[in-house]
DNA sequence: GAAATAAGTTAGTATGTCCTAACTTTTCCC
DNA sequence: GGGAAAAGTTAGGACATACTAACTTATTTC
């Protein structure tokens, strides 16, 4: 390789490529730290073909950063983990950023950080995360892995498990399609925000939700990307 | 080319990839916009071996960003010429921010933007110009190109240049050394500093400097990177 | 103006990542 | 448990970018 390549080197951490980190990030969020990823699942995220996705799963398992057994699917190995969440880290880091600093609305957060992730350095993304005050979460809620690679794994409950008359807190929005971002945001389905299922239609019908004194209701497909902290002011989950 | 990488072209300009535009930047640098640029230079700026330039300009060329006559250079087209400036705003105005808004040391922006001027949308570029207050030049006192692609191209002279007795307001540093840079700032040889050159040693001897109450004393290939804007109170250029 | 030197090009190759087409293995279902 | 369907792999190729080695053109120098 040649010294502008060198050059071209992050300083900071290891040169994966940008599509290095995007295998390990997409792997990452299929088995949430822990369990296997299948090579469809991983080729459909990162809209690739299947057979693209064997090729490279190999050669990432030769790197050391997975455990690969050809025909069986994919494990992040420890290596790999802690590669997968340092790209996560920039990736929230510089969304909060956006948003807090340069006034980014939550919709477009998602994209300008998809490629400022795989550039930026850990000094830069330190520096936004000081600027603004080391947050905990990005814009949508989802949970900024620390500098030495602990990231809050809890699992919340989706608003569409949430029984009727059940209360929770909006603590995520588990989807970056803009489209359904900016509707939530009409609606002021945000994180932070109380809500109650107030009735739940039959055959997987819309639900209709309190939050404040505004009512609404919205379809399950919506629904199961709304991450809540339940209340525990009255039932517990749907069945 | 498949959706991920569709995926992954920059919003809000043309997809050039960034071996591309630094090609462009560089080829910008060495005319200064207007002049030809020999294969070699361009190799050379860029770290490659100048096998590598021939191929690549040629690309260039039937892409219509650049002129080329075999064995005699290239020169930007109009076309060629805008995506270099696009390329240039968007990384100065980067440093701008960084150093404004991130505190970032003046020495270390360039490397950090070399990266970034590639993944960053020009919403973002905007945006971090407007949070900082649309600044006109970049830490080392370059001017930022305007987004409809003008430049101050005005040609300032060298502290190396400048007669003895003549007085001149430092306006910029060309040279992106951070070694450099910090040595110059500890001298507080800065964009802004007004600086009298007291005498100049023979055979390219040091020249000795006064701004302010300080004096200090620096070699020629220091002095040449310094461009000084001269101030009319006593002799003009140096023979 | 011809030889020496500098500058630039082509040819052939490597690397990383992707693709499609054809094949193999695993899983599912009756 | 055997055949169909689903999942995954290999083979072979494309594309962008880089390299080295060998060659060609341009420039300099006497």
């Amino acid at each position: 390789m040649s010294a502008a390549r060198e050059e071209s080197r992050v300083p900071g951490r290891e040169p994966l490529t940008a599509p290095v980190e995007d295998y390990l990030k997409a792997i990452y969020a299929i088995g949430r730290g822990s369990g296997a990823a299948a090579t469809n699942e991983i080729a459909q995220r990162l809209a690739l073909a299947p057979a693209s996705v064997s090729g490279m799963v190999r050669r990432l398992a030769d790197q050391g950063l997975l455990a690969y057994e050809r025909y069986h699917g994919v494990k992040l190995t420890e290596s790999g983990r802690r590669a997968a969440l340092r790209t996560l880290r920039r990736h929230r880091v510089i969304e909060a950023y956006l948003a807090e600093a340069l006034g980014y609305p939550w919709d477009r957060v998602h994209e300008e950080a998809e490629r400022l992730e795989h550039a930026a350095s850990d000094e830069l993304v330190d520096r936004m995360a000081a600027t603004i005050g080391e947050p905990e979460v990005d814009p949508h809620g989802a949970p900024i892995p620390t500098k030495d690679g602990s990231v809050d794994e809890t699992e919340y409950t989706s608003l569409a498990d949430l029984a009727v008359g059940a209360s929770g807190v909006v603590v995520r929005v588990a989807d970056e399609d803009p489209e359904m971002l900016r509707y939530l945001g009409e609606l002021s389905i945000l994180p932070g925000k109380r809500i109650t299922v107030k009735s739940r239609a039959p055959y997987d019908g819309p639900i209709t939700l309190g939050s404040g004194r505004q009512e609404m209701s919205i379809g399950p497909a919506l629904a199961s990307h709304v991450l809540v902290a339940p209340l525990a002011d009255r039932a517990g989950k749907r069945g």
